[in-house]
DNA sequence: GGATAAAGGTTGTCACGGCAACAATTTAAA
DNA sequence: TTTAAATTGTTGCCGTGACAACCTTTATCC
């Protein structure tokens, strides 16, 4: 059932962004910079559980479609900073918006407490799942 | 959060799939072949919401390593039933110990109460996804 | 019976994330 | 100070599901 979610969100974030030449994977980077920007790609990797390899692709996307800027960081020459471009800032209300729309498709049957519940509930399950996988790996 | 958990689920499944010379794409064929066989692919593919190219994908590769046979319908020369071979059946126990497996490491922070109540808002949550998509297809 | 539409499965193409390997840089340890 | 380990980002490869197009068969309609 999880996968189902999942794989519908892809489909309709998929619709969405196509008229700005993006898609779905690009979602989660531009979304995160929304609300915060400034922040190196490896911190992006862990704060989505998103492999690195997959975000470096992402934003090399982004920069591409002109949404995205890097800047090498100052102290730490690997490092880049990245920052949404006036294009990308010029697309946030947009973006917050199909967040929301998704949202609203997603949970549109069920009451606000159910709601809540269900945001609580998937959050546990989502950081215990990592916590899990990332104790085998260990191992 | 909930692409977090969809992915963990497929990792997890890819690995304990791998020594059986399988992955994580086709554990919801076999899964499902397991409660119930002589079912078409047309039938999966609706019943897990999963396209129907990547359905037949996935059961070419069970038919190639022996886990599935496909029967062609009697009374429709279009359309073949799929069934666990003997070797599929021989480690129908396995899948499920793995499903098992994968819903404790999920859930396990969760109390009973709170298990079933995600359980079914999941399924609610899926299923409106689900529709609400194929209703806006149709438009 | 013939024409058209729908159904069941196959195959091509694409973008995606995971895993792995790597290079360059930085940090930690000896 | 030197060496080893860790960090940051890049690229290759793979399997996956979505979308599309296609072929054959079946169903529907006139």
């Amino acid at each position: 059932m999880i996968s189902i979610i999942s794989r519908t969100q892809f489909v309709l974030i998929n619709e969405r962004l196509r008229p700005f030449g993006l898609s779905a994977g690009q979602f989660p980077v531009l979304i995160t910079l929304v609300v915060r920007q400034n922040i190196m790609q490896d911190t992006l990797s862990r704060h989505l559980h998103i492999d690195k390899g997959a975000v470096a692709r992402s934003v090399a996307k982004l920069v591409g479609a002109g949404y995205v800027r890097r800047i090498t960081d100052p102290g730490n020459r690997r490092a880049v900073r990245l920052f949404l471009t006036k294009k990308g800032e010029a697309i946030a209300p947009e973006l917050l918006r199909i967040d929301r729309e998704w949202e609203e498709l997603a949970c549109s049957c069920l009451s606000p407490a159910d709601r809540e519940k269900f945001s609580l509930l998937t959050e546990s399950v989502a950081l215990n799942c990592r916590n899990t996988l990332e104790k085998m790996e260990a191992d």
